[in-house]
DNA sequence: AATATCTTTCAATATATATTGAAAGTTCAA
DNA sequence: TTGAACTTTCAATATATATTGAAAGATATT
């Protein structure tokens, strides 16, 4: 395969993913781009590649940056900015699990939180029910929010080496 | 806070949450209320619950059910069909680990295979970021596949508490 | 076999989300 | 301080996704 057919390919496949959870199509492809880009790129080229407008490149490079993906480089004797991803894949997943469980997980445990006190008979068997389908989801929350704090302090080759001994 | 309130405020969450994730809001919401229902319910209690449709019951309960978080119930006596989901949020978490996997995870490992195979000059400093980006991502994508394989596996206790220690 | 009860389907519609592109805004060099 | 080069904004538009509801399809009951 040529690699340009690759590229193209593989951006195609990260947009259709990221849709999949809930990232936009065009913020994703962005990402998957400038990931394998060895230089930082100019929203031009951006557009060019993904047959995209401005204002599409624009928003969405700015949300990238928002979730620490991506950063703006200036090049001297340049006005233009230019863009470019880090490539760690272990600091990426790391990033969006840090931004995702302070934007979706922090939020929702409040609400179990705050939906745990219940007032009423504790006997009836609605209230039971859901008290205890609350507990279980809390503190499976928790345990989620616990494993991600230690996760992003973590070393790359936690990933790439401790897992897999524990899980022999 | 009643009982009803604290109901609708988790369900209302849920939704929300789902949308983030790419699960059809009235999806996620069906969930949660089965999920803290005591009793299988009928798509017309649940239609009344969540004050929409029929069809969009029915659609999204079949989706449920393909994903293996919510079975079909018939009470004796009864032509009703009533539906109950698993309250077990181990096992819930780890039933869509598993459908993720599959639907989401395996395909693009696929395409990561696929795209490694690039002709050309391995010199090229385009084919080399190229390579060597797709290469981490499929090394991270193949830990997270093994390590899914895993929890699919595992108890709770002993996923959360291994991975905690080894975090240490 | 006619009827009542319940489920499924799907074209039409509504809603939500993404994208465009041109105008306004900004910055810098001359 | 002007204008060229670039970025940002946002109303309009397009696209994608979700939802409705009535008709068709099932299945049990009489």
């Amino acid at each position: 395969m040529r690699l340009n057919e690759a590229k193209s390919r593989f951006i195609q496949a990260w947009g259709t993913l990221g849709s999949k959870w809930g990232i936009n199509r065009t913020m994703a492809q962005l990402h998957a781009l400038l990931m394998v880009s060895p230089d930082a790129m100019s929203a031009e080229q951006m557009m060019e590649e993904l047959n995209v407008s401005r204002g599409n490149v624009n928003m969405n490079i700015r949300e990238l940056i928002d979730w620490g993906l991506v950063e703006k480089i200036h090049k001297p004797g340049d006005r233009k900015e230019y863009f470019r991803a880090d490539k760690d894949i272990w600091k990426i997943t790391k990033q969006v699990a840090k931004e995702r469980k302070k934007r979706e997980l922090e939020p929702i445990i409040k609400v179990l939180e705050q939906v745990s006190d219940v007032e009423g008979d504790k006997k009836d068997k609605n209230v039971k029910a859901f008290l205890e389908s609350i507990q279980g989801i809390r503190r499976m929350a928790n345990n989620a929010d616990k494993t991600l704090d230690t996760m992003i302090k973590a070393e790359e080759n936690w990933f790439f080496g401790g897992i897999l001994k524990l899980f022999k």
